[in-house]
DNA sequence: TGCATTTTTGAAACCTGATTCAAATAGATG
DNA sequence: CATCTATTTGAATCAGGTTTCAAAAATGCA
């Protein structure tokens, strides 16, 4: 390879743009704040990833490949199936506290482009369709082994799972989720059947930081 | 009243814009929309609401007052605090239904502009906290009265539902809306401890429609 | 009918971002 | 050092959506 060396890290500008496109959405990331974040000027940007949209779309694919794979992580986790579940659940709060309570990108992507052909807003309900099926099963070996709750099907639960996530978005959104996001997650939890949800505080869980880097 | 007179209906044009507002958000309703959707010319859309954020306000508040109003006329309808509250989760889907699911335009609008200082944004925050009180009240009367399962705090329970409820705005534009708020609500309801919840299919309730004209 | 007043119309002006591109720059190579 | 290639820079351009505005039209009234 010949001639002058870029001297920018294209994924720690992928990592700058994803953070100014979560917190702002799509239409609201102006190229201004994105390449400022980026540290870049619009040529080497552009050259780079093509365009804003294309942008956006490596941009989501960093984050949704890496909830993809924390989620798999911690549903496929050494604790029993219901075990895993509730880490999962935990592991939500834990989220929007490590990312400021910008809420969830793919919330946020398809009330942007959800029901339109854009393929990014085809790619985030993928997505959640296939989180979902992962958290299904997992429910369904949890009833399987007598673990769940009677009275809620797999299925149901699974829906209602990602529906809560969903919302917690908007909430954390709406500036309440520092408030409002504990109390959510322990009324799961109590769904659950974990019956002392009300009175323990999750505790930490040592997770990977995923977003940064690689 | 001198002069050339008004040939459209001032509220008709509003519904109308407030349907495009709902569908497709702020940023993404064109102007161009707009104005084919109300039937008029910028000149005639401008002088009569101002420019397009004025119009929004004013779409936003046709549709704030008209939920708040149907939240209201539910929870403190004939049945006991329970009854209501359960009549007003039920109303979630219908509502769906009945507004080919477009989820809610306050959720819509807190992800678009819920942590800006814009007006709207603050606007639905606020609408968004009165309606929990709202709820958490008769919440907590039904819990007075022994009514609600025991294991729930009113305050946690209100939180949940609002999250619920935005999480359905998400489902609903992510287009799996009609396969999947029918299971939401029975798990919703059988929070609130109806035990049959996933076997009964709720029933139409008769309500205002609450967009269209008015 | 002619005048005053208001609304409608839609092309033009205007703005705000997104995108391009020619010139400048930084290394690699011989 | 001269030359080559790839990258950076940022001003200029472009695109699209919003807003204005002058002319035309509709009505009441004298």
């Amino acid at each position: 390879m010949v001639g002058r060396p870029k001297k920018f890290d294209e994924q720690q500008a992928l990592a700058a743009a994803l953070e100014v496109f979560w917190k702002r959405g799509y239409e609201a990331a102006s190229c201004e704040e994105l390449l400022e974040a980026m540290g870049i000027n619009s040529g080497s940007m552009y050259s780079t990833f093509g365009d804003k949209k294309a942008l956006y779309e490596r941009a989501f694919e960093l984050y949704a490949s890496n909830v993809f794979l924390r989620t798999q992580e911690i549903l496929n986790g050494s604790g029993t199936p219901l075990e895993n579940v509730r880490t999962w659940v935990r592991g939500w709060q834990e989220f929007q506290e490590e990312h400021d309570c910008k809420g969830c990108l793919v919330s946020h992507t398809i009330i942007e482009f959800g029901s339109s052909e854009n393929p990014v807003g085809h790619r985030a309900r993928k997505l959640i369709a296939d989180m979902q099926v992962m958290l299904q099963e997992k429910l369904q070996d949890a009833q399987d082994l007598g673990e769940l709750p009677e009275g809620h099907q797999p299925a149901d639960l699974a829906t209602f799972f990602v529906n809560t996530a969903h919302g917690m978005t908007v909430v954390a959104r709406s500036g309440t989720g520092e408030r409002d996001i504990p109390g959510i997650i322990r009324t799961m939890l109590a769904l659950l059947g974990e019956k002392s949800a009300n009175k323990i505080k999750p505790m930490k869980q040592p997770t990977i930081d995923f977003i940064s880097s690689n």
